[in-house]
DNA sequence: GCGAGATAAGTTATATTATAACATCAAATC
DNA sequence: GATTTGATGTTATAATATAACTTATCTCGC
């Protein structure tokens, strides 16, 4: 199952919410339900292998390094195109600031929502 | 309703979810609405005099300077205390990746889950 | 083989979060 | 006082997520 449903992320290449993925997965599975979906995304977001983008309730394919790092989305409010960064810098300065007050990170959201390079051209093309 | 929620957050000092402030407006008003609530906290969240938390799904009350700030939120999974930081570093080191690839950002989400100070010596007291 | 324990998936029901769509009301303006 | 405007009320429902229990499968030791 969980081959499944990264497959189904994997080929969308694009955010997916949890019922999409079930939508899709229905088509050979008609009675496929909510948890069986959630449990397989539980699963590959604990082994790193999906991320939750939490500001938009939706699932992504990770397309980093699969393990321990700290990915960075950039979302396209017009496009939802999403790209994943990593930055050693903003690691290192999250785990300062951490340190400062004994904070003891576990795990980080970043994600910055505008308009890619793209979208923004057709938008404002003077 | 603005002003009564946003007291409702202020007083508490920590993350709610739209439906706890609601029950709490609900003793003074028995027949008050989601959408009510909703309404205020989007016009808030605008003035920036409130954040909502997206990996809690929840809204606090702003700590920090009222506008044009980044905020960095820690989020104590033990104990669910809330901080609020700024980080110029962060901000910039943000944008410079953003511009990189062309994106304009709008809206920083950053949020870091872990253990405070205090939870983690309480748990690891040695 | 076969039973005990462990893991994953199925199933049913429901909880939680959020919004759409339309109605009402009160103040501001003319 | 009619009219527009903006906030709120009201009803209903959409979208996201999980609880709780059941069933199947696998594997390991015997």
């Amino acid at each position: 199952m969980q081959a499944d449903v990264l497959a189904v992320l994997q080929r969308r290449g694009a955010p997916m919410s949890a019922y999409e993925v079930l939508d899709q997965l229905r088509d050979g599975n008609p009675r496929l339900a909510p948890p069986t979906i959630y449990r397989a995304l539980a699963a590959l977001i604990e082994s790193g292998s999906v991320h939750r983008l939490e500001s938009l309730k939706a699932f992504v394919a990770c397309r980093g390094e699969r393990h321990r790092h700290v990915p960075i989305f950039s979302i396209c409010e017009e496009c939802g195109t999403v790209e994943e960064a990593v930055s050693r810098r903003i690691t290192n300065e999250l785990s300062r600031i951490a340190g400062q007050s004994g904070f003891a990170p576990v795990r980080h959201v970043i994600e910055v929502h505008g308009q890619c390079a793209r979208c923004e051209s057709k938008e404002a093309p003077a």
